[in-house]
DNA sequence: TCAGACATGTAAGTCGTTACATGATTCA
DNA sequence: TGAATCATGTAACGACTTACATGTCTGA
């Protein structure tokens, strides 16, 4: 009944745009989509064992000259129909847990420094974030321009699929740097909040607070 | 080893506001920081009874005249370190698992259409938040300047708590207010984001796409 | 030869939600 | 009298992470 883990839908995804190992799949998601997804081993393996059973994606041996042997899963098009019907379905609203709000909304009857340190805390880590993101986002817009993607990211989309299937890759590059904004946009806007907040914190700093220095 | 559940501080802090009974919390979370913050019954109240065993809250019979039984908790000295210390310890970089961002870069190799939809769906869902956190931004940022909050975040404050330790409420207003924010300031943007990719979608609809239509 | 990448998996535990179960009080 | 709110809890499940366990191959 309940709707299938998110995780069952990532993998299926991602085999969407090729076939991969479990491994391959992690190296996707922590190279390729890090910023808006994450998977663990623990996760993976025994999701793709049922997916396989469930016949949505197809297992089988890789036995690559000189390469350690693995096992290649594709998708099947019964697993493809599966993807589509949950792309397709509606965004389940997420629940929130953020855990700097929480500490912001706690702090608030603490002494005014420290909500302007948690502040700090927050505005490093974002500023570091953009800077990473900053970084990306030249090399992908200039990737969409040109068609030729960075060489992480080319050993992650795959090669052509036969006559009328081939990959665009000015396309692949452009959601890979749509993602990238949509974190971009975020951060910034999380940045620009930072400054507010400390305004308002600093102008509110307890007007004649009883008992307070002079 | 591991820090403990967030849920553990979450109550502490709450109840660092005032004393409360579960029910009480499970109210000041909806109420009050439902957006950026949920609690289930399911983690609340064996949560309160672990605090109540280290001694972090201190349980008490509450028998209100007229009003049924329950549990009042309140947070301990001991409690009170804890959550300082909490308060003060780094931020844990939250790892991210974004629905809408998956389905939108799984749907690049979907007709464009799909992306589009997707997208759609996406700025309903933003819109229709922006206009409740509108709303509450008004009610709020009034509060701030006159001190006089709307009642059912009054009811969730407290009343003062003896000499010098006075509830300033426009500085409990400042902190619903800019945690609002933070929120206003992330649905602003990624309405933004959605103008952008749909205009990047639409003008990238494969030039001269070899087999399609005419 | 040794580090690092490749490769697959399991076990245990944590965190959290949902659904269930129960019952009192209040007010229309 | 019946619905809504107040009030407390448990059981079962689901999702996910971390740490562990093992072994190969490649290249410096």
């Amino acid at each position: 009944m309940a709707a299938r883990q998110r995780t069952w839908y990532a993998i299926l995804g991602l085999l969407s745009w090729k076939p991969m190992s479990g491994y391959d799949l992690k190296k996707f998601v922590e190279v390729g989509i890090s910023h808006f997804w994450s998977e663990s081993y623990g996760q993976l393996f025994p999701t793709l064992n049922r997916l396989a059973d469930e016949g949505l994606v197809s297992r089988r041996r890789d036995t690559g000259r000189g390469r350690r042997m693995r096992h290649l899963y594709t998708i099947t098009p019964k697993g493809r129909r599966e993807l589509i019907g949950w792309l397709q379905a509606p965004l389940q609203p997420l629940q929130v847990r953020n855990e700097l709000l929480l500490k912001f909304f706690l702090s608030c009857r603490r002494p005014a420094p420290e909500s302007l340190r948690l502040l700090g805390e927050y505005r490093a880590q974002l500023e570091s974030r953009l800077a990473e993101y900053t970084d990306s986002e030249v090399v992908l817009a200039s990737a969409v321009r040109t068609g030729h993607l960075p060489a992480e990211i080319e050993s992650l989309v795959g090669v052509d699929r036969g006559p009328g299937r081939s990959v665009d890759r000015r396309r692949d590059a452009l959601v890979f740097l749509l993602t990238l904004r949509h974190g971009l946009a975020t951060l910034r806007a999380r940045l620009q909040w930072c400054d507010e907040a400390e305004v308002e914190l600093r102008a509110r700093r307890r007007p004649t607070a009883r008992g307070a220095r002079s």
